[in-house]
DNA sequence: CTCATAACGGGACTCCAGTTCCGTTAACTG
DNA sequence: CAGTTAACGGAACTGGAGTCCCGTTATGAG
């Protein structure tokens, strides 16, 4: 009488369960590019995914739920890192990543509505940061190289100078009406560059 | 035969009807670092602010008019820049402030609402456009006195340097779990100083 | 002070997001 | 290929968020 299983898709997620997710989050992705996070509706999704209501109740049972899927599966999605040779124009390289991501309409609106999702559920808030740590983590690399290569100082917070990069990009999504261009990465990517080779990521400093 | 007035509240704005605008402000801001945006119920918060439910939705309508108009009552008492005399000094005066207020578990809640908001309904983006505007516009020239003494470089966009300061530190509130503390808080000041002197923020660099 | 009516408050009502029930379909096992 | 049961889907149900109605309170003008 173990307590009546796991959640559903987790026994057979083969063939039928498996067909069930991917159309629920691409009905997902497209209903929140549409509407807006605040005003999805689970049955609308289901319309949309051709699948009944119920399933999409009992597989993810919250908007919150559902988001932090499709976070996952963003996650699984994403492009890995190039190299430039130098900092600036690797950092130059995520920046304007993060940027054509973020100024995608139905990619920005994605990012957006996962923010908000995040911010008031402490689950899908824990999905997102280790969305950005995974992103972090596989971009971090360069200013290490950077820090070999002796452009930037000994000691400096590696994962903090790509933060920095994404930081702004994101501010400006969020609080300005400001559209992103790849002048705004750019500028973005050189600051960061800046303040790293000018020691100001060193920590403890 | 004018067609049904204007907004309630604007045509006898004194007495009862500012007692209760100003109460339920308070329990809205109460209700929000308590359950978060997603939980909000507006029932409660007439309740709490022992007002009928009524004139809860008359006169906001929505859990995001009721929001923006709280951005409304934030600006209006958000504090005054102070002056150290150097770039740096001031800067970390700002992101002192900021990193205080995010930190506050009630102010920092409040923000993210506020935030989650403005992610789904374009009026209240607005709202946050104008209190953030405000906000850069009120520390700006302190960057300008930079340039001024000659530790910017002419031609640098002073609004974007103040932006640069908070950004890292909403990024961090949002994207991760740690802590808010005055080390990030001097650590952003710096970095958007270093990156400023360095003519990272020049227009049309 | 008096009056007109803006704004509030309680309670009944509506409507739909989210749940429950149960019959049907199709993964996986041996 | 047959049997078990995980997972799905339709339909009826429910609770509470948001609306409506109308009587009451008290603001601001004259």
């Amino acid at each position: 009488m173990r307590s009546e299983g796991a959640d559903p898709g987790t026994v057979r997620p083969g063939g039928r369960t498996a067909r069930v997710r991917e159309s629920v989050l691409q009905a997902a992705g497209d209903a929140l590019a549409e509407h807006g996070f605040a005003h999805l509706d689970l049955a609308d999704i289901a319309r949309r995914a051709e699948v009944g209501k119920t399933t999409v109740y009992r597989r993810w049972g919250t908007v919150n739920g559902l988001v932090a899927d499709l976070l996952l599966d963003m996650a699984e999605q994403s492009l890995p890192r190039t190299e430039t040779g130098s900092l600036l124009g690797d950092l130059q390289a995520n920046a304007r990543l993060v940027q054509r991501t973020l100024a995608d309409p139905r990619q920005g609106a994605l990012f957006k509505a996962v923010i908000a999702a995040a911010t008031c559920e402490a689950k899908t808030a824990e999905a997102l940061h280790r969305f950005y740590d995974t992103r972090v983590k596989e971009w971090a690399p360069c200013v290490q190289q950077a820090i070999d290569r002796g452009e930037v100082p000994e000691g400096t917070d590696v994962h903090e100078v790509i933060r920095a990069v994404s930081a702004p990009l994101f501010y400006r999504l969020l609080t300005t009406g400001d559209c992103l261009d790849e002048a705004s990465a750019d500028q973005a990517a050189e600051a960061a560059a800046a303040a790293a080779c000018a020691g100001a990521y060193v920590l403890g400093g």
